[in-house]
DNA sequence: GCCAACGTTGGC
DNA sequence: GCCAACGTTGGC
């Protein structure tokens, strides 16, 4: 088995929060149209990835949760569709420029970590998402800090 | 609602 | 290829 990589992704809970992705069951998830998120799913994200689900734009914001790569990189359908604001007119079937994965619903952390709490937190110095001015909608995570993140939402991932 | 910190666009 | 203008993200 290759080496599993960790994620962080960020989502507006009004738009479409962990608990519409518990609902679902899965999600392809579309919509960004950032080059560097894009190619992350693209080119780094496999079967099996643990995800960090961020809520953005919420009173605090902060980490509720875990969801996992469930298929790898394919064209974001929204890209093709006129009715869609995620439509791009530049993208053809043949040289899609837009590329999602699937996510799966994992499971929540019983209370929220905050994007506070993960500022407090010594272990997880450098991580991307308490960098002022990060705005990354998707960002690499070391395995350290995710497992410190596990460890801080009293979450036990070692049977994932 | 404000605004800092980006990323993108397009004129030149 | 530069960079000003503009748009977006997202914490506060």
């Amino acid at each position: 088995m290759s080496k599993r990589r960790y994620w962080l992704m960020k989502s507006e809970p009004q738009v479409y929060g962990l608990d519409d992705l518990k609902a679902d069951g899965s999600t392809y998830w579309d919509g960004v149209r950032n080059y560097q998120a894009r190619n992350f799913m693209r080119d780094d994200m496999k079967v099996g990835d643990l995800v960090l689900y961020y809520h953005s734009n919420t009173k605090p914001p902060g980490i509720v949760g875990l969801a996992r790569v469930s298929r790898e990189g394919y064209p974001d359908p929204t890209q093709f569709d006129e009715n869609s604001k995620y439509f791009d007119p530049k993208s053809t079937a043949e040289q899609p420029r837009w590329i999602l994965v699937d996510l799966e619903y994992v499971d929540h952390f019983s209370e929220k970590v905050s994007l506070d709490a993960l500022k407090q937190d010594a272990d997880l110095d450098g991580m991307l998402v308490i960098r002022k001015g990060q705005r990354l909608s998707i960002q690499p995570v070391e395995p350290i800090h995710f497992h410190r993140v596990c460890e801080l939402a009293d979450f036990d991932a070692s049977a994932l």
